[in-house]
DNA sequence: AAAATACTGAAACACTCGTTTCAAACATTG
DNA sequence: CAATGTTTGAAACGAGTGTTTCAGTATTTT
C-alpha cells in the first residue's frame, strides 16, 4: 500500500518553495479543509480572494495530478476526522484488553487522553483555586524540579516570567537553592514538581522550605509520594503510560492551566504585555525567513 | 439564526411519503452524508445506482429549493461534527472571566485531548517510523530548542540519555552549538523543536546543519513555519488552546512516543540499563525511596 | 378491463466546473 | 538598464454538472 499523505503534510513539505499567491492559497486550504473537500474550486477561489487558476496550480505544485486528486485527499481526511470521539472510547477499551493493531502513537495518545480525563475529573475547583491564589499572592516563588521534571519547571518559569516578577527557577544552571531559600519566609511560596524516582534534592528543599514557613505547592505522581507530607497544596497527577517510563502529559495540562489562571488574576494588562513582547520577537524572527 | 434542520431529520419526517426510488436515494443520503456533501450529484447517483434525476427530485421532496440547498446542509453538518473543540475554545476565549478554576481546567483538558486526537490522526505511521529510524541510526544527535521549547528539549535529552550515547542538548547551560556542529556530518542528526515566535537561533542552527548534510528532524506548530524548509522529517503539531498561549501537550505526546519507539529499537538491554542506572541513583542518595 | 395517475430513467438543456492559454506585471540577472 | 525568467489573473475551452422534459412503465381507480 502506498504511503498515505495528507494535504497538510504536502503543504508543509513544499510551502517554502511556493510563490506568494500559492502560499496564500495553501494557507486557505490548510485552514479550511472542509471547504476544499466540499465546495467547488471556483467558490473556494472566490471566498479566499485568489484566482481559480492559482488553486489549480497549487494542486499541481503539491504533487497532485489534478485539483480533483487533492480534493479526493481532502474527502478522505474529512471522513477520517468525522468519527473521533466514539473511536477514542473504543481505543481506550482496546488498550485495556489487548493491544495488537494499535500503533505506538495511538496507544500513547489514548493513554494520555485518559490521564487528562482523570485529571480533569479528580481535581476540585477549590483546591486549584486555593493553590493558584497562594502562588499569586506570594512575594516570590521558588520553582524546583530535578531530573525529568527539570524541563517542565523551566517551562513553567518561562511562562510566568512574561507576567510576573520574582519567580526563580532552581535549575542546575539557575539560582543556588540555599542562597535563594535563605532570604525567603512565610510571604513566599515554593512550587515543587517531583516524580518517581523522587529526587532527594527536591525533598530536602521542600522540607526546609516548609520549616521556614513558605507556602508549598506540590505536584507529584502518587499518593505514596514522600513530598506530600510537606505540601500545603498537593496535586496527585495520573501518569499512566503504555511504556515503562511515565507520561508527563497530564502534568503539563495542569501547569498550563495554573498559568492561565495566574494570568487571569494578573489582569488584562498582563496579556497585552505578552502580546507585545511576542510580537516583537516575531517581527525579529521574520527577518530570518527565506 | 433560523431553526436548524438536518438532512436526517427531514428524511425521517417525509420518508413514509416517498416513492420506492426516492426511499432508496434517501437511504443512501442518510448512510453516506460525506459523499453527498463532497461529491457531485452524478457521482452519488452512479455509486448508489439511482438515476441523477431521482436525487434532484429527492431534494425537492425533502423541502429544499435545490439539490444544492440540501448539500449545503450536509456541509454544515460535516463542519459541525468535525471541529468540536476549536470552535468551542474560540467562543470561550471571547467571554470574560466568570466561573474560573474548574472551567479553566476543563477547557484546557478538552482542548489538549482534542489536540492529541488530531495528532494521532494526522501523523502517519510511516512518517513517524522514518524519523525514528533516522534518529536511531544517527551517530550523534543534536537537540535544539529555544525559549518555551527549551524545557521540552531538555526532557527529550534526559530520557534519551538513559539508553543512548551521543545525544547533545544545545541548551544555554549545555554544549556550545558551533563547537558541536563543527564535528558533525551526514552520519549525524539534528532535532529541532521550534514554535511561534520562531527563534532565529533555531532556524540558523537548522539551516547550518542542513547544509552540512545532517539529517534533520523538526517539530513545529504551523505549515507556514520557516523551519520546515530544512526538515527531512517534518512534524506539524496542533497547539490549540483556550488560552492565548499555545499548548505543548500534543508535542509532548509526540516526543514521548518517539522515545518509546527509540527504546523499542534499542532492544531489551536498554531497559535493563535504565533499571540499573535508576538503582544506582538510589544508592547514591540522590533519590528517596519509601 | 380500460382509463387515469404516478413513477422512473434517458436524453437534451443551460450552466458551471477545472484547466489551459496568453499577455501583462513582476522580480532577477547580466 | 535591458534581457530574462517567473508569477499572476482574465479569458477561452471542453468536460462535467444539475435540471427538466418526455416517453415508457407500473400502479391505482373506475
Amino acid at each position: 500500500m502506498a504511503a498515505r499523505t495528507t494535504i497538510e503534510e504536502r503543504i508543509s513539505q513544499s510551502y517554502a518553495g511556493l510563490s506568494d499567491k500559492l502560499q496564500v492559497a495553501a494557507n486557505y486550504v490548510a485552514e479550511h479543509p472542509i471547504d476544499v473537500a466540499t465546495r467547488s474550486l471556483r467558490s473556494v477561489a472566490a471566498t479566499s480572494g485568489v484566482s481559480p487558476a492559482t488553486f489549480s496550480r497549487l494542486a499541481r505544485a503539491l504533487g497532485y495530478d489534478d485539483y480533483e486528486a487533492m480534493r479526493e485527499d481532502g474527502r478522505a481526511a474529512v471522513g477520517r476526522k468525522m468519527v473521533p470521539f466514539s473511536k477514542r472510547a473504543q481505543a481506550l477499551r482496546a488498550e485495556g484488553s489487548g493491544q495488537e493493531g494499535l500503533t505506538f502513537l495511538h496507544r500513547q495518545a489514548a493513554a494520555c487522553m485518559s490521564n487528562i480525563e482523570f485529571l480533569d475529573r479528580d481535581i476540585s475547583n477549590e483546591r486549584l483555586e486555593a493553590a493558584v491564589n497562594a502562588l499569586h499572592q506570594a512575594r516570590t516563588v521558588l520553582l524546583v524540579g530535578s531530573q525529568g521534571s527539570a524541563g517542565f519547571v523551566d517551562y513553567f518559569g518561562y511562562l510566568a516570567q512574561w507576567f510576573r516578577d520574582g519567580w526563580l527557577v532552581a535549575s542546575p544552571g539557575g539560582v543556588t537553592l540555599a542562597g535563594a531559600l535563605a532570604r525567603m519566609d512565610h510571604r513566599d511560596a515554593i512550587f515543587v514538581l517531583s516524580k518517581a524516582p523522587y529526587a532527594s534534592r527536591s525533598l530536602r528543599v521542600l522540607k526546609a522550605a516548609k520549616e521556614k514557613g513558605l507556602v508549598t505547592v506540590v505536584i507529584t505522581d502518587s499518593h505514596a509520594s514522600p513530598v506530600l507530607e510537606f505540601a500545603d497544596h498537593p496535586f496527585v497527577v495520573p501518569t499512566e503510560s503504555p511504556q515503562f517510563f511515565s507520561s508527563y502529559t497530564a502534568t503539563l495540562v495542569l501547569i498550563e492551566t495554573i498559568v492561565s489562571l495566574l494570568l487571569a488574576r494578573s489582569g488584562p494588562e498582563a496579556e497585552d504585555m505578552i502580546r507585545e513582547a511576542e510580537h516583537q520577537i516575531h517581527r525579529l524572527g521574520e527577518t530570518w525567513s527565506p
